[in-house]
DNA sequence: CGCCTATTTGAACCGGGTCAAGCATTGTGG
DNA sequence: CCACAATGCTTGACCCGGTTCAAATAGGCG
């Protein structure tokens, strides 16, 4: 099974968005990326590994991770698909400064340094559109900063409930269709899986989340941004 | 007083580095910045405000900001001649998400929005400067995260003054240059001032440092450097 | 010199991390 | 198909680091 670029229907995708400027270089250009399946929990970039390009997710979903003090972990985002992994890879000679593993089975387009360079080199349309999507990552992550230095956990907490509803959550039934374990959690709010599985116990009690295993599922939403609101007088979007 | 790009001597500013590119669109096409100065302490970007393109230090330090809880500063980082200020300057209709303050009586170049998107949208060269800029400080901020949420406030103080070192120390004779308040010194590291008095006390205690009122002396670098190494398995460079 | 602000130190309190034990769930082999 | 092991989830109790409050001292500036 092939995953060409123009019968891909990620319209997200910064290769797709932009298929009819990279095509002007060479229409069959984009034939010269890889496609690999990933099955889940499978780290596909290894942090301080020499970069081999870019992945973009055709499908699934991926964790972006930094590697702290005696192991443990720090969630930096959740990525799906139409999204791009690994900041450093159109450079030649750098290592990956984060780490990146499948959450569920995915398929991944890995463009290599040099063909994206070239792409980027020439027509500045993507490589503005590129220049966009990191610099609103580093707002995303400059916030991230602040939230971890001022919010409570509780506040951490729901911020995160918060985040994954609006990056995969069902808003019709307020559901969030995201299977990530309590630890996981907790590597992402940046703080222990006891903790996230107490505040988790409490919003319960408070009738503002429900849970069952790992399906969570909200119940008061605007109570939640509410208790969040005062953190983010400017917020992202 | 003109400051014009053609004779600045910031040779990593990204509009100087790459003015044989710029110039090919019109020759007097930097001469359309505005040059502002700006007195220390004078706050120049406010978070929420609409977008007036993106600054340029010309001479001078600035601190970049975001507002949090009850009005709680956090610094994002510490800017210095030749680098950028303002993610979102060259979207329009746009906010900035971020603060910006000198820290010291600056000159700042003002290159307006659609200024720059024409330079950006057709010299790809220059794009790509801008797009690996971003990608650089995104990797910096979410090395951030992991220090907000991994570290202890004695390790964020040293990885603190590590990193004012690193941007303006004197590497000779081991002093940083740089007049911050304790409180600023707390909002950057994200914690309070009286925490980072009582750290510094105990590492001028332990020999590690020297202050005298702002200026802090580094007298044993590589032991402040080892108390964090174990954090930093994957260094930034 | 005197006022005002920044810095420093001490003491009390509290949020959150750590440890430990019980419970639920899933998977594996007999 | 069941027993049992292994892993993940949940809750309680304790303790420590860090924030907050308060008071004393030093430094800067008119």
């Amino acid at each position: 099974m092939s995953y060409n670029c123009a019968s891909c229907e990620n319209d997200s995708c910064l290769i797709k968005k932009n298929l009819n400027y990279i095509n002007n270089l060479d229409p069959n250009i984009t034939d010269q990326k890889h496609t690999i399946q990933c099955k889940k929990s499978r780290q596909f970039i290894m942090e301080g590994a020499p970069v081999n390009g870019l992945y973009f997710i055709y499908s699934g979903k991926v964790k972006v991770i930094k590697t702290g003090y005696n192991g443990k972990e720090q969630i930096l985002r959740l990525s799906k698909d139409g999204e791009v992994i690994g900041h450093r890879g159109f450079g030649m000679g750098e290592t990956y400064k984060i780490g990146a593993t499948a959450i569920e089975d995915t398929i991944l387009c890995n463009f290599s340094s040099s063909l994206l360079k070239e792409i980027l080199l020439s027509e500045p349309k993507v490589t503005f559109d590129f220049m966009h999507f990191y610099a609103n990552e580093l707002n995303r992550s400059e916030t991230k900063v602040k939230t971890m230095s001022q919010m409570t956990v509780r506040e951490k907490v729901i911020d995160m409930i918060l985040y994954i509803y609006r990056k995969f959550g069902n808003h019709d039934d307020g559901t969030i269709g995201l299977e990530l374990s309590r630890k996981e959690l907790a590597d992402y709010a940046g703080t222990t899986d006891e903790q996230v599985i107490r505040i988790l116990s409490a919003l319960k009690k408070e009738q503002l989340i429900y849970t069952k295993a790992k399906l969570i599922k909200i119940l008061d939403l605007s109570k939640l941004k509410k208790e969040i609101a005062e953190h983010n007088f400017f917020l992202d979007s």
